[in-house]
DNA sequence: CCTACTCCTTGGC
DNA sequence: GCCAAGGAGTAGG
């Protein structure tokens, strides 16, 4: 956890993969869940719309919705959530598709074959 | 490859 | 407050 006062630690973790940040509540009730079922993937893993869905009993459709429209798009590892089959998808945040394959790849564990 | 289904968010009336 | 449209998907023809 962190401390009470980031100013003055910079030491508190190098490295963090992972956020407990006291976001504001999602605009909509469906988006905590998104959230929370989102967080649940793990640093250099994926999960597909589909699967996701399926774990909150929704829709890929509603899950894309509630990504994109997501207040935090890059805090919420929206960039984990894949197609069927692997595909890319789409990513709203950043340069899009490309940042969404850069933050992939930049967690994907070295010799892995994910 | 194109169509239909599904569910949520958003915008207009 | 309700109705209509759009969207980061998926399955079926």
């Amino acid at each position: 956890m962190p401390p009470r006062s980031w100013k003055h630690s910079a030491n508190w973790k190098r490295i963090s993969t992972e956020f407990d940040l006291p976001l504001a509540l999602s605009p909509t009730p469906r988006g905590a869940d998104l959230r929370q079922a989102i967080a649940e993937i793990a640093y250099g893993t994926t999960a597909s719309y589909g699967a996701l869905a399926r774990a909150i009993g929704s829709s890929p459709r509603a899950i894309g919705q509630a990504c994109a429209r997501n207040p935090f798009p890059i805090i919420v590892p929206c960039h984990r959530i894949l197609g069927a089959g692997g595909a890319l998808g789409a990513y709203s945040a950043g340069e899009g598709p490309i940042t969404k394959s850069r933050l992939l790849d930049h967690e994907r564990p070295p010799g892995g074959l994910l």
